[in-house]
DNA sequence: AATGAATGAGAGTTCATTCAT
DNA sequence: AATGAATGAACTCTCATTCAT
């Protein structure tokens, strides 16, 4: 019955998403130590001994909870060469992209920063993650370069540029606890563009 | 013999104060969880049973760890009206020493951003950390106001960009592992200064 | 396979009752503090933490070895309705029944005035036991009214000798520590029925 | 300054009263484990350290909590050589002066019923009780044999009877939990007396 | 594959005892 | 003699991991 089989295997892959998923939500919320296996298991809906079943211990289930969503992350945030328009147009749309990605995956990304804040702790996701980072910042650098020429962004250290772009994501992840549709969020992306360039009006 | 009781009482204080010391290093390194009580009694030359003389237990331990500092924090962050000169120079000037302190306690602030990261962990610290917020954005919305009358300040509202700065001080603190040195902080303060005014030269 | 549940069931059933029958034995001898649950879990011949399999924490395994066997001695202790003859017989009867009872429960009944003898310190359980001594006291009284109206025994308020002669039976647990087959026993039901009646003829 | 020595000598003697006292009613209240040093210190409003001044250990300040008010009773309650009459008025008044004795002094009485109950947890204590118990008995047996030789008391064992008498007095005890003026106190006088002679009328 | 009972290492906490002042 | 800070053994409880079914 090869029919039957795959059908296990999609139930299996959804099931272990399913316990990825509340594994971000507690590892998120609560910090490594503070979740138990136990309540990962009954937020899924699963016996405890099925979690065992998909991962091999609490710290592969950890390591998957931040990486398995990072490639997703990635191809959603290195947008920047998808847009057209001008450097600063095409800066602004990049800005557009990541503040709504920044604003709806608070769970995400507040456990990415558990790991950041505790270089010492997690030192092989920490490459991972600066990994990540230098990609992202790459992909802007390109723009930021050719903005420089144009005179339409700051001609500072394009790499430097980038990643106190990448700070300022981080920190409004971090210190805004309002929903994604807030106003506030349009706000920060017009003081993400003043990291870039000079934007007197108001938008 | 009062001065030997004066003598006691300093030298438990500055047990206290080396108890602290070393609580908030681990915990800013490890988290809660990962901190035991033993590390911190080792780290600071104390006996176990010690620490439980001069905390309650680990999560007064904590509370002191995140809350004891916070005062001396306040008195050095909130320094705009300390300063002279237009607007914008003040808003330059108190950027200068905000990214002095936020480069040279990573250890402290990431304590702080530890909590700030889990709202449902911690509520009642959470409530002390908005309060502390709020004065600061407020010490910085009157001058935010007197700039933007001399235009010299971007004319967005005044909270949001304080708001927003705050968001940029924590995100780099964050994302950077650099030493307090570094020439990027540099660049950090020019960015900072760009939230609230463009700024076409380089520093 | 519904049998193998059912017989885990009945197994964990099984243990259950083999860690509380070590537990009552424990506290009996050596009172709530001075018990551990290593103790327990050594004598029932489990691991440490199945105990906190079976009972939630330290003071429900107390509760329950203090109030899961009291309602079958209920069932034993209540008897007097079941016997027939004159109200002085069946008293006779019922002593004999209460004395083998306690001469043979010695380890639960003296966990029992551990309890009594701390009320302050365990108010719920001593709320249990009062109940089932009213209900004890209530049995005892129907068949005393009877007795006075015949005069074969004392007229004195009936409530007060049915607790006399619980107070009697308790006594006699406290400070016996003789084997259950010890002829004092036999002397006991004696001073026992002296408590109801005039006996002048020795047993 | 021979005075000055004498009255501290007085006032250590007071003291060490004060601390026996609260511990009596702190172990009798919460047993040995569950009362602290420092509870009985407080309670004392002595130092902490105080009390191992006068005590070695908390083991020895258990051991005088329970023995040294022993002799004191034992003058009380071994009374019944100082009465005149017949052999069941002097039983009538020594119970008269043990029920007035018992019903007064729970907190001490629950103590040494504490240490009756765990007779493999305090071997020592229980040697120093069953000496005091069989001294009771004795002074008791004399004057039951009068009484059985006279044909006013129950022709049972004179060693039995006392030791169901001594039995009855904790009983009373350790149920009873009403005021020493109580009433039903003087029904259990009573109801003693019936356990060495048939007592129709009420009194 | 799925379950959840069993295990025991490791954590927080208490508290008798020691000891310096 | 009086104090109370310092110590660490011993306790309760949690929970990742193993394993039998």
């Amino acid at each position: 019955m090869p029919k039957t089989v795959e059908q296990n295997k999609k139930l299996k892959e959804e099931k272990k998403k399913l316990i990825l998923k509340e594994a971000i939500k507690l590892f998120s919320q609560n910090g490594y130590s503070n979740t138990t296996i136990e309540k990962v298991a009954k937020a899924a809906g699963v016996s405890f001994g099925s979690v065992f079943s998909y991962f091999k211990n609490k710290e592969s289930l950890f390591n998957a909870a931040v990486l398995d969503p990072l490639s997703d992350s990635k191809k959603y945030l290195m947008c920047i060469d998808d847009f057209e328009g001008t450097p600063l147009e095409r800066v602004n749309q990049a800005i557009d992209k990541h503040i709504y990605y920044f604003s709806r995956n608070g769970e995400y990304l507040r456990l990415l920063q558990f790991v950041l804040a505790q270089p010492n702790r997690y030192p092989a996701l920490i490459l991972e993650l600066d990994c990540f980072l230098m990609d992202f910042q790459t992909s802007l650098v390109k723009v930021i370069k050719e903005g420089q020429q144009t005179k339409e962004l700051y001609t500072t250290n394009p790499e430097w540029i980038a990643l106190s772009y990448f700070s300022f994501l981080n920190g409004a992840r971090l210190t805004l606890t309002v929903e994604p549709d807030h106003d506030i969020w349009k706000l920060y992306k017009m003081q993400a563009l003043r990291l870039f360039a000079p934007l007197q009006e108001d938008m």
